[in-house]
Parts: structure tokens; C-alpha cells; sequence
RNA sequence: GCCCCUAUGGUCUAGUGGCUAGGGCAUCAGGUUCUCAGCCUGAAGACUCGGGUUCAAUUCCCGGUAGGGGUACCA
């Protein structure tokens, strides 16, 4: 397939959640693959609803997730997005037209907001569905505000094929004739996406679920201006939550919060294409570029997917594991800040023990705070069956090693572990009598990310020498 | 209320008119390791219900139920 033209169409209105960042996604991966063009239209046309640094957020995410839209407006050489509130002339001008080709009508309304009952209202557009063409001239060059609403004929199938949700059919008579153009001149959606696509030569058309049912709408627009109806891709809902109780709330996880704690863009990229399409196999990796070469429209489904934490976090520790580990280790630096302020450590051996061991970057602080200070912790922490350690053993074996630990001249893991199994293999004791009680001495903690070797490593012969002390003065006063 | 959509373990999903219904995450157990993590092995866990059609339905049809969406001068 050529020519294909897709484009992300979101309202600046909030975050950017995972939602819209899946449109995004699917609809530049449905370009790419076909070599075509993706493109990004600000749909702002409600200027009540805009919230402020809305828009920025929509051009951070795409920059940063490299979902780059390929044209737009010419604004000083380079192209811009398109702004439907700078096309409000375009939309205007088609909705006349459409009014001529019979498919709308004027309705003309005493003030901008009514308080008609939904009959009311109805009643009300049947009444200005008989006002002639002069009555309407008159009122329009008098300047009576009016809205354009769209005109839809009675008891009619409509019918058209979603290429995920397939065959859907539709009868006017439960359409209602929704306003086009308000009182403001702005359009609605309803009418400046049709108007939109249209021009912009849009082939498919991907959009959450929730339009599904006002499409028929578009279809009759479409048909009314004699254009060629562009593909439907409807993709279904992402909820938020586990039991399946669906509030508005809990559906607004956003890219950039998810970043904020510690997911890598890649890996979120990686698990919303997941959320809602399949690959057909069993692979579940994939980077942005191995998407475009695998996506497929075949493989999106129709049913809601709740947003599951838990897998994100196992995809984003396969990412973490993969990184390489200068990359790793540059991004982890700003979570050691709180401890290198205290502690001489040694940062790149902390890196090493800890790439394996964290799912999101935000779990480092919890995990290391004990190289920050040593926790109050009691000496029974010594005692542990499995490893055949106890108060006395431990006692002995830290004195020992603080006595001679000094005949370690250079600070290394290779020179440290030497001189553990050294003690080890002179007291005929196992691994863990010597290891445990050294590991306990330095963390003050029942689990650490890394074993002794590698926290003596990372905190230095200094703080070593310090904390295996205290350890003796606990265990001598039993406390 | 009316209209539309959907229904495979907790969750993301594959799949089929006949198979022990497959995989990932999560959970649990065992192994490895000085703890944890990792890695390896294993376990538990699903076709929404009722009626058809059929020799045979999780799969096709109808209905119920449940969930979701829409029903704005919001998108």
C-alpha cells in the first residue's frame, strides 16, 4: 500500500496518558511501515476546555518517544503542527457549503446557551429546518447568532467496516443532528475532523473506540460533500484498573508521570504497542523500528486492556538489563545524589550490583539507604540458621576481620574477596558463617542489592572499618 | 431509557467445529548463589451463562448477564 496518511489528533486539554500516546503510536507505525506520512493536528476548537502547557506536553512526548510528524504549515522555513483554531475560516466556509449540498441547516437561537428539554430542542430544530432561504438571509445579515447543525434524513442504514471492529451498521433515526458550527463560529469535532480528514488526505483514520458510534455521522458528512470516505481503525479502551470498575480517573496514566518514575521510554513504548495488538507470535520485545517493520492492522483487537504495572515493570527491567552499562550507570548518578552527600562510595561498583535488581530507576533510593547510615538494627540479625551463623561465630569472625583488614593495600573486589575466603579457608568455616555476619555488619539489613564482598567494595575501607566495629560493640553488648 | 461495541486464568494475550486450550507478566515451590535480585526447573490457575445448529461446540446462530462506549454549542 502507498500513500498512506495517518495523523494524531489530540485536544490540549491534560496529560498526555497512555491512551493517546497509543494512538500516536499506532498511527505513526501504520505510516512508517507503508513508507507514508504521519501527521499532527491540534485539535482545539472547545477554547474553553484548553489547559494551559497542553500542548507543550504533546511535543515533548512525541520528541521524546521519536514519534515525529512529517508535515504541517510552514512557520518560518520549518513545519508546524496543524491548529484547527487557526483554520476556523476553513471549516466555516465548508459548512456553508455543506448547508447548500442539503446536508445542515441554520438554526437560529435567541441567546448562546438554551434551556430547552431535550423535546424542546427538537421541536424547536424542526422549526428552523422550515425557515426559507429569505427568512435565513435576513436573520444572518441582521446578524442573529446562529449555530449550523447537520442535517440527517430519516431512517436510513448507514453502514460501514471498521477494520478492527468490522461491519458496522447504524439507522439515522437514532443520529441526532448535532451542532457543526456554534455560536462562536468555532466548529465541533464532529464537524472539523471530517473536514480535516478530508483535506488533509488522511487514509486511515485511528481513533479510540469511543467515536465508534458517532462515525455513522461522519460517513453521512462525508457522502453529503460527495468525498471519498477515508479507513476506520477504531482501538479499543485502555482502563486503569484491576477489577474491571471503570472511573474516569483511572484512566489518565501519563507518559511523562511514567517517566518521572523511572520507566524508560523505550520500554513504555515497547508495552503500550503490546496493549491492544499482537504480534502473532510469541516475541514481546521490540524496539520503536522493529515495530515498524512488525506492526499490522491484523493484530489489533477489539476488547479493552487494563494498564497492568506489573508487566511494565518486568519489560522495563529487561530494558534496564540491556542497557549498556555506562548508560545505566549515567542514569542511575542523580538517585545516589542523598548518599554521595554522606558516604565516600564507589558509585560504579553500586551501579553494577544494582542493574540487575531494580525494575524502575525510582526503586534505587529504598534500596540503598543503608550505605547512607547504618540502620539501628539488632544484633539477632547475626543469627541465621540456613547460613549457620550466630552471635558467637559472628563476633569471632568480625574480629578477625577488622584485625588484619589493614594488610588490604589496594581496595579492590578481587583483593577483598581474597582476603574473606582467606579467613574462610583458615577457619574452616562456610561461605556464608563469614559472609553473612560481614554482610549484616555492613548493612545493618536482612536483604541488600550484592553480598559483602561488593558492599565493602562500594562503601570503601573506611566506612568498612567503622561499621564492622560497631557491629563488635553490639554483639559484645548483646544489644 | 435508547443506540452501539465487547466477553479465553488475577492480568496481557494466542488459538480451534474434534488438541492434555498455547505463551508472557504476577503468584507459589524447588535448584544455584554469602542475603536479595538474576538465572534454571516445576506448580496452581481460563474458554460468562442458557438455548439452539451439529456426530461433535470455547469456536457458528439466538437470547440472558456483565463490562465498556455514545446519547453536549466536549473531544
Amino acid at each position: 500500500m502507498s500513500n498512506i496518511r495517518t495523523r494524531f489528533a489530540p485536544s490540549p486539554t491534560g496529560y498526555m496518558h497512555i491512551g493517546n500516546l497509543r494512538t500516536a503510536l499506532y498511527s505513526y507505525l501504520l505510516a512508517k511501515k507503508n513508507k507514508g506520512k504521519f501527521i499532527l493536528r491540534i485539535e482545539d476548537t472547545d477554547q474553553e476546555r484548553i489547559v494551559k502547557g497542553a500542548i507543550d506536553l504533546i511535543y515533548k512526548t512525541l520528541l521524546i518517544t521519536g514519534l515525529k510528524y512529517d508535515e504541517g504549515p510552514n512557520i518560518g522555513g520549518n513545519y508546524g503542527p496543524y491548529i484547527q483554531s487557526q483554520r476556523k475560516e476553513i471549516y466555516l466556509k465548508y459548512a456553508k457549503k455543506l448547508v447548500e449540498k442539503g446536508g445542515a441547516y441554520y438554526c437560529f437561537y435567541p441567546q448562546e446557551k438554551i434551556n430547552y428539554s431535550k423535546e424542546e430542542l427538537l421541536k424547536y430544530n424542526e422549526n428552523c429546518k422550515k425557515l426559507s432561504k429569505n427568512e435565513i438571509k435576513n436573520k444572518l445579515d441582521k446578524g442573529n447568532p446562529y449555530v449550523i447543525r447537520q442535517l440527517i434524513p430519516l431512517n436510513k442504514d448507514i453502514i460501514f467496516n471498521d477494520l478492527v471492529f468490522g461491519k458496522i451498521k447504524a439507522n439515522t433515526n437514532d443520529l441526532d443532528e448535532g451542532v457543526l458550527i456554534k455560536t462562536n463560529g468555532f466548529p465541533t469535532y464532529n464537524f472539523a475532523n471530517v473536514v480535516d480528514d478530508h483535506l488533509m488526505k488522511i487514509s486511515h483514520v485511528l481513533r479510540g473506540a469511543e467515536y465508534l458510534s458517532s462515525t455513522p455521522k461522519y460517513i453521512l458528512i462525508y457522502k453529503s460533500f460527495g468525498w471519498s470516505i477515508p479507513k476506520h481503525i477504531h482501538l479499543p479502551l485502555i482502563l486503569k484498573n484491576a477489577n474491571k470498575k471503570f472511573s474516569k480517573r483511572d484512566r489518565d496514566s501519563s507518559f511523562i508521570d511514567l517517566l518521572k518514575q523511572g520507566y524508560l521510554k523505550e520500554a513504555i513504548i515497547n508495552y503500550i504497542a503490546l496493549l491492544g495488538w499482537n504480534p502473532k507470535n510469541e516475541r514481546e520485545i521490540f524496539s520503536l523500528k522493529e515495530l515498524k517493520t512488525y506492526f499490522n492492522v491484523a493484530g489489533i483487537h477489539k476488547t479493552p486492556a487494563v494498564f497492568d504495572i506489573n508487566k511494565l515493570n518486568w519489560i522495563n527491567s529487561v530494558y534496564i538489563k540491556n542497557l549498556d552499562f555506562d548508560k545505566f550507570h549515567k542514569l542511575s548518578l542523580p538517585y545516589y545524589q542523598k548518599i554521595i552527600k554522606k558516604q565516600n562510595i564507589d558509585t560504579l561498583s553500586l551501579s553494577k550490583v544494582l542493574q540487575t535488581r531494580i525494575n524502575k530507576f525510582s526503586e534505587i533510593p529504598e534500596k540503598i539507604d543503608f550505605l547512607e547510615k547504618l540502620p539501628n538494627y539488632k544484633s539477632k540479625l547475626f543469627e541465621n540458621k540456613k547460613m549457620k551463623s550466630n552471635k558467637e561465630i559472628s563476633l569471632r569472625i568480625l574480629k578477625i576481620t577488622l584485625c588484619k583488614i589493614d594488610n588490604i593495600t589496594e581496595w579492590t573486589e578481587e583483593n577483598i574477596r581474597k582476603y574473606f575466603f582467606n579467613i574462610i579457608n583458615k577457619e574452616k568455616l562456610k561461605n556464608g558463617q563469614v559472609l553473612w555476619p560481614i554482610r549484616i555488619a555492613l548493612s545493618g539489613k536482612e536483604f541488600t542489592p550484592g553480598g559483602a564482598i561488593e558492599i565493602a567494595k562500594i562503601l570503601g575501607p573506611k566506612e568498612t572499618k567503622i561499621r564492622i566495629v560497631k557491629a563488635i560493640n553490639k554483639l559484645k553488648s548483646n544489644i
